[in-house]
DNA sequence: ACGCTCCGTTCAGAAAAAGAACTTAACCTC
DNA sequence: GAGGTTAAGTTCTTTTTCTGAACGGAGCGT
């Protein structure tokens, strides 16, 4: 409202703290890395194979995620030069909201199964 | 993993309800316009002031919405029809997982606000 | 030496979002 | 009853983002 017109990149100053953390968390697939972290993944390849996201995407969303500090890069192997990405305390805290939407999930958005095709 | 190589539209059917519920309300503004109707807004030029969204994403959005459940639309005048758009039950049981949203923000993402420039 | 794995980067093309004007339909004021 | 306003969209063009698929490089196993 008081300078309304933002876009999405305004979020992070909004005044609302939902706005925020959606600014960080809050597209397409960075919620869903940020839950394969929680179900224990920490490779590039992992999250690639599980998510289908194109590398670039990954590549880029790991890089914000880093830089928003939830998650953290480190070396598993310096020989050929690897990195893990694991999360930090403030990635840790988001658990709450991760809950919260998979009970939402859960509760309201069945498994509409294909029937059996035979 | 079944079926790797998802992409976004395929998350519906997810196994984990953290995707399916991202599949319907995992969207860049659709947190947001959800999160506008807790707060008591209820209506297009209501939520596209508030937000700052195009008209068209917006009217998309809603759809989606309705489509899924989250929202209902209503006349609420005749004369020129004229429909607000109100939280159903699935989209009321969404409170809790907004408020871990909120918490989470209000903890780690504070506003930081420009330097006053004098 | 040769292929293999892991973690990316690059590039062209497709899809989605932004921005702004236009539409419809009724009301409000003169 | 002409002209302006409000509400809820739609349509259009341009810009940004995402996809898909290939390429790179750095070590490792054999």
């Amino acid at each position: 409202m008081s300078r309304a017109a933002n876009k999405w990149d305004d979020l992070s100053e909004d005044w609302c703290p939902v706005a925020r953390a959606l600014s960080v968390i809050g597209d397409r697939w960075t919620m869903l890395i940020v839950r394969d972290c929680f179900l224990g993944k920490s490779r590039f390849e992992q999250f690639q194979s599980s998510l289908g996201i194109t590398r670039h995407l990954l590549a880029s969303r790991l890089k914000r995620l880093v830089e928003n500090g939830v998650l953290e890069k480190n070396p598993y192997t310096l020989k050929p030069p690897r990195y893990d990405y694991r999360l930090t305390a403030k990635g840790r805290d988001f658990a709450p909201a991760l809950v919260g939407l998979k009970d939402w999930g859960k509760a309201h958005m069945p498994v509409r199964r294909a029937a059996p095709a035979n």
